[in-house]
DNA sequence: AATGAATGAGAATTCATTCAT
DNA sequence: AATGAATGAATTCTCATTCAT
């Protein structure tokens, strides 16, 4: 969407064009994404503006930058829980909620991106960005226990898996909800999937 | 939060004051509220800022004013679903969700409002007078249900019914969407509530 | 081309109008178009950067009004010259120059503006703006003159002769300079439109 | 004005300037010199901005070395229009028009320089650069034609027809054009010293 | 010598809000 | 009450130039 102005060339580049995207997900977390300014994702940064300038073209461009890194982060993660496909439907979305949420928890700055609505068009790329990762591996799997299904059919279900997911994760805001909510949103996902009929989950 | 400056005294006031909102809700939904600038919502209500600026005291005052609406009207409308609670739990749910679906689809203004994140104290406060009517109303008929529920447990109940709402009615993009988003809704609801174990869904 | 944000309604927006152009002509003048900053324009004309932005959405379109206001002094000032059209066409000529050197030497921030390439589409329009009303009364004085003459033609001649006089009036850079200048312009003018044997000259 | 920071030693060296001024003939060419930046004229000529520094102190510089260019070049041109006197002043002046025509169509980043207005003290320099080699060998061959002649008046006489040809010559901007403003400024010339008397035109 | 990263003053422009008429 | 002019801090982004590697 926003590619980076310049790829670094040097270490010295790569480093900076961290740096300011560890900055750039504080700033975006504390404030939101349109009450960050530029200026001050910079200065937590400790570099100048003129050098976040030379390597993104806008705030938005660093925005698609943070979006992009947790969406690999992610798709890293997910590949752990369901690598093998041999598990229980039911044991995969609970392993699946567990990982999203300790990761959630552990990344103060992906929460904020996590349920961003898809309102601007450079929202619309993170909500992307960082759903399907999620979306895919889940459609997936269900496609794995029931493989007479269609894929529109099992795409839509993970869809909806996957907004319920972003919307009640989020709930958990002091670490006591934790164990309560967990729960249900495991309960909630495996209940509606079972309520389609499509899939044996046991 | 933010109380009107001065309520209007006229009958002319008030109908200044509710072109302002009209014209609000417009720009808010369309720009979003950060995006939206003051100035733009007193030429669409065919006033001047200065106007504007004598019935509110500040932009957020303004959001709150159009939260409020809504919240009123979405009462009203949830207490004719709610009014007989004689009807099985699984009807009134699906009622409550024809109701605010249609709601939603005939107030584009309400949409961003709806499934807006709350992530400035403003936003905070839209959600929840958005919010609390429909939490209300649904966890007075789980415990109507299930008299013997501990009301921390309906309300939490209630609280997850309304997140999935919120999640889910969102995803109703374009007309032949919405029957299959709303029978899906329905599934999740009714199906979460019913793996709980506690009530009674007929 | 860049017409204003908004046209003023009351008196004193049009006074503060006045003064912005007056303090642009001013630092156009003496910085250029490029150098010269909105934001000394503002202070030169004892105002806020903010007013500024009210009435002109951009420096360019301050430049455009410029323009548009010496434009318009100058058609008025040229109906003088060529308001009888009875005097022979060398005597309208050395009217015209002599008229027009003592505007441009009596009016500093027209200065560049008279001479401004039209490198850019803002100067462009500036140098169109005000050659335009040189080269229309010319063009109809010399079919005037020669009642035969091809439109295409005289204006071509009228072109060339505008581009002759913004190239030359220029030089004059000290007042003791102007006598000898503006008797070149004159010989140069007549002795072309005399080359092409179009013209009675006296 | 500027000199070069440090006279390139080597071959390659020499050859890195030649490209960086290109690239910048044509970036001026392009974008005017305010516009124009030095990081672009450094990629367009594939090198590093910390390259182009270390053969040029700053951006007035290379516009200043790129004048000079053109300078000589323009120089060497004319040489070969006035070496021999004996032509009567019409074809020297005529062959001059061709010759600086010829050089200016063939010549795009030329352009832009030709016709600058000298606002700024570097856009003065330009102008001299590329005007006094023409002025120069005019002076001389309206002297060699009225050996009586005082040099201020020559030099003026001179003056006024660069002038006149910097003003006419860019009027030529389609190829169709060329042949009729060409002739016009032949006669512009011709007729205007010969309305001074001073001069044997044959 | 060459590369490209770093710098930061400074430019244009916006917009919530107040004030004069 | 109504209008719209006034304000200026704040924001995004640029670019000539220097510096580290």
């Amino acid at each position: 969407m926003n590619p980076m102005r310049r790829k670094p060339q040097q270490a010295r580049g790569q480093r900076r064009v961290n740096t300011i995207l560890d900055a750039a997900s504080q700033v975006f977390s504390e404030l939101g994404y349109e009450a960050a300014t530029t200026n001050l994702i910079a200065i937590r940064a400790n570099t100048s503006i003129g050098s976040l300038y030379q390597f993104f073209p806008n705030k938005e461009a660093i925005l698609s930058a943070i979006a992009t890194r947790y969406s690999v982060q992610l798709g890293g993660l997910l590949d752990k829980v369901f690598d093998s496909y041999s598990a229980p439907l039911s044991v995969q979305i609970s392993d699946l909620i567990d990982a999203l949420t300790d990761y959630y928890l552990a990344t103060p700055a992906f929460q904020p991106l996590f349920h961003a609505v898809p309102a601007s068009s450079v929202m619309r790329h993170v909500a992307d960005s960082l759903c399907s990762p999620i979306e895919h591996r889940l459609d997936r799997a269900l496609r794995v226990n029931n493989a007479a299904l269609e894929p529109a059919v099992s795409q839509f279900y993970a869809a909806i898996c996957v907004y319920i997911l972003r919307a009640l994760i989020p709930m958990i805001r002091q670490p006591e909800d934790e164990e309560r909510i967990v729960e249900a949103v495991k309960h909630a996902l495996v209940a509606y999937l079972n309520s389609t009929g499509d899939f044996d989950l046991r």
